[in-house]
DNA sequence: TTGACAAGTGTAAAAAATACACATATAATA
DNA sequence: TATTATATGTGTATTTTTTACACTTGTCAA
């Protein structure tokens, strides 16, 4: 199947995305069960083919929609893939996208034309994926923890009220880092990224935590 | 000319470099001046067609090499431009790579195969570049800031042996501010980043100053 | 009522960043 | 040879930021 010479025409694009969300402090990715060849019945991240006359972006958002349900989401190119025989078929040279969103904010598909499972699992148990999906979401989790360090990525993981306890484990958790409470809650006040809402939630049967929000009017401050 | 069904076949890759030095503090992107049509005369960044069988990486050497001579460089890929009509007679997507090297340590040509003229140009004094060439050429600035928060950049762009002023005139070109000498001789110390050669050099019929190199032994340490 | 557990709180010490002014080496010129 | 102009080199005090650290409080369950 490989062609040999020099052509410029045989070229196909694929777009894939990795959505990321936080579940109980659980980083998760969102795959789907593929219900077709080639890697029929393998676990993968959700994409496709680029139309010709589509950009890249459309094209993600499309493919995205597509098989998960996924509308309205933040995506951005953070990877190129393009080992030669990463495809079956022929030539794929895969654009790869990242997100993040709400999990409770979006109503995922129970399949769709082309999954079988739409679902989010946790990035310490990923199983081997279709194409070349493990080496995508090794580099996705590593643009995630650049990511973090913008507070953008965060008023998405949180849209509305959160407690410090749960926005601290998120750090945790994408980072690997431990971060001391009194110091973390001292540099979110000073940097003025949250607001206390002067609500209290007992999500977890012990002492009640704070509600706070993210300030609306800071963007994409770094704090680490 | 344009394809309006969705097909999965009709999409070239174009791979272009934006190749940046500094020339006495000033920093220079390389530019050619190209022989054929479309866009015959215009300066434009080295680039081209990417191969059937060509990894993007290797394709974007290739380009680089038969455009300006130029071998034996990292590029990094930063973005992909891929507007419908970017170029005139097909689709054509375009991968964005950087590097950055040391000017006297390169042997370009005087002129190639598809270059009348080959030249290292002031960031600040670009013309009208070839297809979307200006586009490119912003985002690559941007992402030189950001790249220059890793020293290893600066182990290319000083492999030998630097005067403290002329590293700072660097930082204040990329980055476009303003140090005080004394912090910033201070802060390059403490991190250990240089390394005293007990050596001078007049380099402007001034007081001489020190030569410095890096410290070899540090990777990648941000310090801005 | 008591025990277990997670949440909330403040201060002192250390480290890092910043602001700031004068002396010195050289080349050009008087 | 003395003078001037210019770019380099140097230290300290202040402010800001980061880090380390221990006890009290509210709720549920036993």
């Amino acid at each position: 199947m490989r062609i040999d010479n020099p052509l410029y025409d045989n070229i196909g694009i694929h777009i894939i995305s990795t959505i990321f969300t936080v579940d109980n402090g659980i980083m998760k990715v969102l795959l789907i069960k593929r219900k077709n060849e080639p890697y029929k019945d393998f676990w993968a991240l959700p994409g496709g083919c680029l139309y010709n006359n589509e950009l890249v972006l459309d094209g993600a958002k499309r493919e995205l929609k597509e098989k998960t349900g996924i509308t309205d989401i933040d995506l951005t190119m953070f990877n190129v893939f393009d080992k030669l025989d990463r495809s079956p078929l022929k030539r794929m040279i895969c654009l790869a996208f990242i997100g993040v969103l709400d999990k409770d904010k979006v109503n995922l598909l129970k399949e769709s034309e082309k999954a079988s499972i739409i679902n989010w699992v946790d990035v310490r148990k990923i199983p081997k994926l279709a194409y070349d999906g493990n080496d995508i979401l090794e580099k996705a989790i590593t643009k995630l923890k650049e990511m973090i360090q913008s507070t953008e990525i965060l008023k998405i993981l949180f849209p509305k009220e959160f407690t410090l306890p749960e926005l601290q484990m998120v750090y945790e958790s994408i980072l690997n880092i431990k971060i001391d409470r009194r110091n973390f809650r001292k540099k979110m006040i000073t940097n003025e990224l949250i607001i206390d809402t002067n609500k209290t939630i007992n999500y977890n049967g012990k002492k009640p935590a704070k509600l706070y929000k993210f300030n609306a009017s800071l963007k994409n401050k770094s704090i680490f």
